[in-house]
DNA sequence: AACTTATATCGTTATTTTACGATATAGTAA
DNA sequence: TTACTATATCGTAAAATAACGATATAAGTT
C-alpha cells in the first residue's frame, strides 16, 4: 500500500490564503536555513540575550550573524530592542503561538 | 512593553537535535516558496491527482512545476507514484502529521 | 516498430542567498 | 572631544534557487 490510499483530505483543511498565507510562506522561509534554527534554540534557553552572546556561540562571522538575524526579524520570529550599545533580542512569542496555531490548524 | 517582557520560555522548548532537526528544517525549506505551498494547497483539493493537473493549474513552465514537486518530494512533504505515463502525487500524510507534532510541540 | 502522452531531466540564465572583511553608526565612558 | 563597545550595513564573491525551452525517458496505443 503507497501513502495515496488513505482518505484524501485526512491530514489537512489548508483554508488559507492572501496576506496569512504570504506570512506563512515567509515564516517557513525563516527557519529554512539551520544557522536560523540553532539561533532560535538559543534564544529560547537564552532569552533575553544580545547578539554578542549568539556571535560568541555561532561559528561564523558577526556580519553574518546580522543578517541572519535581520532575516529572522523580517519573518517575524525574533524582535530586537536597542539596550545601550547593543541590541536584545527575543522571541516574537505572538508570532510564533500564530504560526504554530495556523501549522495546527491546516496541517 | 516590548516582547522582551514575557516569561523566557513561555513559548517554546525545542528539544530537538541532530538528525530531527535537519529533516525538520529541511521541510520548513520545502514550504518556504509560494509556489509550493499553493501545491500543497491544491492538492489537499485534488487528492492523487497527476502533475499535469497541477501543471494546468499553476501559472509556470512545465518543468519549473517538476522541479518544485521534486523539492517537495525530497523535503518530505508529498508522495509521488508512477501510474501508467503519469504520475499520481499524493500528500505525504505520515511526515505532515509528524512536522505538525513537532511544530505543536517544540514552539 | 512507430507514434502519442506524460513527466523528468538537461543546459542555461537571472535572481536570491549565504558568507566574509571592512566600514559606518550609535551609545557609553574617560 | 576622544576613545571604546556593540551592532548594523556595505561591497563583494560563491553558491543555491527559480525559471525557461529543449530533450530524454517511459508507458501506452495503433
Amino acid at each position: 500500500m503507497t501513502e495515496c490510499s488513505g482518505i484524501p483530505t485526512a491530514c489537512c483543511s489548508l483554508d488559507i490564503s492572501g496576506q496569512e498565507l504570504v506570512k506563512l510562506v515567509k515564516m517557513f522561509k525563516g527557519l529554512s536555513n539551520p544557522i536560523r534554527f540553532e539561533i532560535i534554540k538559543f534564544l529560547v534557553t537564552h532569552p533575553a540575550c544580545i547578539t554578542g552572546n549568539i556571535v560568541d556561540f555561532l561559528p561564523i562571522a558577526q556580519a553574518t550573524v546580522s543578517q541572519h538575524l535581520k532575516v529572522l526579524r523580517d519573518t517575524g520570529w525574533i524582535v530586537g530592542v536597542t539596550e545601550g550599545p547593543a541590541t536584545k533580542y527575543c522571541l516574537y512569542a505572538q508570532n510564533i503561538d500564530w504560526f504554530k496555531t495556523k501549522v495546527g490548524k491546516i496541517f
